[in-house]
DNA sequence: CATTTTAGTTCAGTGTACTGAAATATCGAG
DNA sequence: CTCGATATTTCAGTACACTGAACTAAAATG
């Protein structure tokens, strides 16, 4: 087993999770990037998440409709500014859905040694770091329409 | 960084790259997953593959007419039985797409130890496994509707 | 052979997410 | 206070994948 096949069963195996995640709780692929970003970059404006996304703003709502039914994000007006809403990930909602997964992955985690750990959360960051830059290149490229006959 | 947050961030770069690689194929994220399936299991018939990803026979043919479209399967008649179409991976195709990632993901892993290299293929390995239960949990409790109002 | 069963495709209908434009509400400048 | 600019929502129209049923072709059964 190689790089390649690494990346290719574990990368089946998270989509899979993911849809079946959005099944259950009734959002997109998109939604769940949203979700994402909202929670890592800290609260959004409908807006500036529109922009991160690149969705227009009508498609936004939509999101945000769908990620604030499931329970998953918070929409506040901007006290500072009331034409604003702010999206916000509702604190613990997204562990919820994820506990079980959580869970048996600190378990899992735990039956390697310090050392072991720590190479394993090396590999992981490096291998985001690739995924990230092979999106990117990705979404550059694939601005040229994919040809079709 | 515990086991928790390795998944997210994780999960989240997979599966943007996949929505990337998707809109530059013009394949959905379902094509994909039968795609890995038939790349894995070896070459399948539309109809094992409408069980495999539960989905009718009808949808199938459109996932199957995709994929060809994007160079990524071939579709042949069964010789021993021609009312059966088999799909097949096209050897390279998927790796042609997945080139740079694939490139970049085997020059991470050469820089680790063989050791380290055995410990992230084991946990990889279970982590998949983790993955593919949850999954399955998911699916399964998911048959009760997503609480609406 | 005739008949039934099985495999896959085609097609009409449905659901859903997206775009683009109009509507609503709020802010900031003069 | 008025007016133009900005943020979000609403809405009609569009695109697309899925279902279920009808259809075609080939195999199995008697």
């Amino acid at each position: 087993m190689d790089g390649r096949d690494f990346g290719r069963e574990l990368s089946t195996a998270v989509v899979a999770f993911h849809e079946a995640v959005g099944a259950r709780l009734g959002v997109t692929a998109v939604d769940q990037r949203a979700l994402a970003l909202i929670a890592g970059k800290g609260p959004l404006s409908a807006g500036e998440l529109a922009k991160e996304i690149n969705l227009t703003p009508g498609a936004v709502t939509g999101v945000a409709d769908r990620l604030e039914r499931a329970g998953l994000v918070r929409r506040e007006p901007d006290p500072g500014d009331r034409r604003r809403v702010v999206l916000s990930a509702v604190p613990g909602a997204f562990g919820q859905v994820f506990a079980g997964l959580g869970a048996a992955m600190g378990e899992l985690t735990a039956r390697y040694s310090p050392q072991e750990q720590q190479v394993i959360a090396d590999w992981v960051v490096r291998t985001v770091d690739v995924l990230k830059e092979q999106t990117r290149l990705l979404s550059e490229i694939g601005k040229n329409a994919p040809d079709r006959t």
